[in-house]
DNA sequence: CTTGTTACTATGATTTTCATAGCAATATGG
DNA sequence: CCATATTGCTATGAAAATCATAGTAACAAG
């Protein structure tokens, strides 16, 4: 799969260049663990879910966490690995946020950068700072119309089962 | 597809959320604008990249430039929105070769900051001089290695034709 | 002992991708 | 002119992935 190149990206590709593979590492940094939330949010049908996480896991960027024993239920996290994957995140929330939304439609998230206090903005290093930014130095709040969408989804969700 | 989500990452997902779409601009920001480099250098099947470049066209990222008519012949450019997708390649770079390779297989490219001359690293600011890396600022050399692994899949592309 | 919760698994239809082959339009060499 | 090469695709049928829909397992709560 890994074609054995030399090329970062191609290998990185064959890691995560799934669009189900990203959206589930999505949840995973907006701190949902559960398979169920992940479902529901990604829209996933849950062989998808269950395929992806396997392979994420297989490939070190998640770890599965026992919260329950009897019935045995699992939670998963990032890894380091996995973690390190936030610039990419980062760097495709801004490209999404630039050129696949009109801007009227408005953000889906605001992040603070605590180092300085202010509003991080969407590039590497912090719009009123200069700093870089760091996952670890920032907290996102998800704007009310993007909370509204994710409730109606969850809602949605919890209604057909 | 957009799922009408607000989310920036769904929406760049349902653009770029493909192993072949990734390959095809790393191609493309390498410069390599012909159907066949592209090919031959993705490993794709002609009616993968066929479908990319289509969907990429549709897309807004790329565009076709005849360069020669009679045989009528394109080369593929990337547009603005395209151009605007480097931050998530360097960063899918970076995260590839720190954790999807192991140190001793070296480097595939080695970038040079050109505001400072000096290596810019792997991350999204240039590691000898502290500055935000632009495109427009970097040049990018191929390791022997990686050059001798790219020729070498050429040769094999065209010894099957 | 019925209903609810959570995390999946099973199944068959549909869609996508793959490997292999071929074609169209022209340039080039003899 | 006629055969071969070049470039950029299209066609075809087999194989694999994905989807929608439904169901199950293991327990908890009432």
């Amino acid at each position: 799969m890994t074609d054995q190149t030399l090329c970062p990206v191609a290998r990185a590709e064959a890691v995560v260049g799934d669009r189900w593979t990203v959206l589930v590492l999505r949840e995973l940094f907006a701190r949902n663990h559960r398979f169920e939330e992940i479902q529901a949010q990604t829209g996933g049908t849950p062989q998808m879910i269950t395929a992806r996480l396997k392979t994420l896991e297989a490939d070190g960027l998640v770890t599965r966490r026992v919260y329950n024993k009897r019935p045995l239920r699992h939670e998963y996290h990032l890894t380091e690995k996995g973690e390190a994957f936030f610039p990419v995140m980062m760097a495709l929330r801004a490209w999404g946020e630039t050129w696949c939304k009109s801007p009227r439609e408005g953000r889906a998230m605001k992040y603070t950068h605590l180092v300085c206090g202010k509003p991080a903005g969407l590039g590497p290093v912090c719009e009123s700072c200069g700093e870089p930014v760091r996952r670890a130095d920032m907290v996102g709040e998800r704007t009310p119309k993007y909370q509204r969408e994710r409730d109606a989804r969850w809602e949605a969700f919890k209604a057909t089962r």
